[in-house]
RNA sequence: GCCCCCAUCGUCUAGUGGCCCAGGACAAUCGGUUCUCAGCCGAUGAACAGGGGUUCGACUCCCCUUGGGGGUACCA
């Protein structure tokens, strides 16, 4: 283009992005990851644009700048920018910055293989939505009108996999088929924290993808992995993000950590759970609810499991088949031992878990039955369904009024 | 299509020529413990992608094949 030229489009005002004019030459720089030398050939080095047509500096321009502006000296990255590096180490020398040291890093999978996304989610849900409708028979047209969406759109998202729901039609087709959020594959730091992982357990697992500190150490503090880390004990290849061991990791870190600890954490994952009833907790009951259902996986499990702690008595929900295994079975065989422990239980002089056990086992010896025998109506009766925390921690935690109420509202079903 | 990268149990990985008929963790299977669910304890099975070299000796080095991933933007 000649000056003439330029002067007369600048002067008609004409939108233009700036490019980079790359020397053509061969680049290379050492990737500390791959443990070698990454070339482009000059036949590939090619202008580049750093200023778009609206005026803002494209990604590369901007992360060259900034960097260079904080002082970074090692730039360590996902392998798909790779590439880019070429340009960036172009326009250091253009503009006569330093380089960094450069290393780019695996990628990390989901469990399939495949690219770990949001599209994760929403396959959970299109499977989960297959299945249903298979089992109850429904149409897509069904499930549409239930979740009150266009069919023709929910027929097409079911038929096609690239495509996707957007959130409130996602939201809409999982309350049709009773898939809860808490379900869906977390990929957002959000979804682990809502999900009541601890934030030590996450570093500590994606750490270890695509990382080792060699040997066989796995469990590490945030202070041992500073210490620990080596560029060298970075690996090449893809690694799969496993959540059960994630889990595993994190039923580790919460059998480990201390009381107050697990009081802070537990707070952090009720202020993402808004919903739950265990706000109304004090400290001292999360710490005594923590530690009921120690051994527990993630904090999710003790929140669920203790709902019924903080759920008005009469406003208890029972589990239909609960009750009807438990207590009605067999000619009410439940109910009635469930009479008697409840006497039982109304004499005793000073209401804890240790005297209600005193006093369940005393009627399960007197009358020869197996503790699991009486412990399940009780359960049943006082939780709602067939799974609690240890029944007499349950119990101390409900008091006596609310444990007697509860009882007589369950024999009256 | 073209370019680049990678390759040990189902998964995350240890292993840098003999210490490895391959170690750990999660998962799995079986058994034990317990008032439910978890958890915990014990045991078992499970891999060097395939083929060529190099070497006295290859999981470890080289080549090919296969498989996987990434890139090919006025997105970051």
């Amino acid at each position: 283009m000649s000056d003439e030229q330029l002067r007369t489009y600048a002067a008609e005002g004409r939108p233009h992005v700036v490019r980079l004019a790359m020397p053509v030459r061969e680049y290379r720089f050492d990737d500390v990851v791959l443990g070698k030398e990454v070339v482009l050939p000059a036949a590939e080095a090619q202008d580049f644009v750093i200023r778009k047509t609206d005026g803002m500096p494209t990604y590369h321009f901007a992360v060259v700048v900034d960097d260079h502006e904080m002082n970074v000296t090692h730039v360590l990255r996902g392998q798909e920018h790779t590439k880019n590096t070429f340009l960036h180490v172009a326009l250091q020398e253009a503009l006569g910055y330093p380089r960094p040291v450069y290393g780019h890093l695996s990628v990390i999978e989901n469990i399939e293989g495949g690219k770990m996304g949001k599209r994760d989610r929403d396959k959970k849900v299109r499977q989960r939505t297959q299945e249903v409708m298979k089992s109850t028979k429904r149409s897509a047209d069904d499930v549409a009108a239930a979740a009150g969406l266009p069919g023709p759109r929910v027929a097409e998202w079911l038929a096609d996999a690239k495509k996707q729901l957007d959130l409130p039609e996602q939201a809409a087709v999982m309350r049709v088929i009773g898939l809860q959020a808490s379900e869906l594959p977390e990929v957002l730091v959000h979804d682990f924290r809502k999900n009541g992982y601890l934030p030590e357990s996450l570093l500590n697992f994606l750490a270890l993808l695509g990382w080792s500190p060699g040997g066989d150490r796995e469990q590490m503090s945030m202070d041992d992995m500073v210490e620990l880390f080596t560029l060298d004990g970075v690996g090449k290849a893809n690694a799969k993000f496993d959540r059960t061991k994630l889990a595993s990791f994190n039923t580790d870190a919460c059998a480990k950590a201390d009381p107050a600890r697990l009081v802070a954490a537990f707070r952090d994952y009720l202020s993402v759970n808004p919903d739950s009833p265990l706000w109304a907790a004090t400290d001292e009951e999360l710490a005594k609810l923590l530690a009921m259902k120690k051994g527990f996986r993630l904090l999710r499990e003790v929140d669920a499991v203790s709902r019924f702690l903080f759920t008005p008595d009469d406003a208890l929900a029972y589990d239909p088949s609960a009750v009807e295994k438990n207590l009605k079975k067999d000619g009410g065989a439940g109910a009635a031992v469930l009479r008697e422990a409840r006497d039982g239980l109304a004499a005793i002089g000073s209401w804890s878990a240790a005297s209600c056990e005193e006093a369940v086992k005393g009627y399960c010896e007197q009358k020869g039955l197996a503790l699991g025998k009486v412990a399940q109506p009780i359960r049943v009766a006082v939780c709602g369904s067939t799974v609690s925390p240890p029944i007499f921690d349950s119990l101390e935690f409900l008091g006596r009024e609310r444990t007697l109420r509860r009882i007589d509202r369950a024999l009256s079903l």
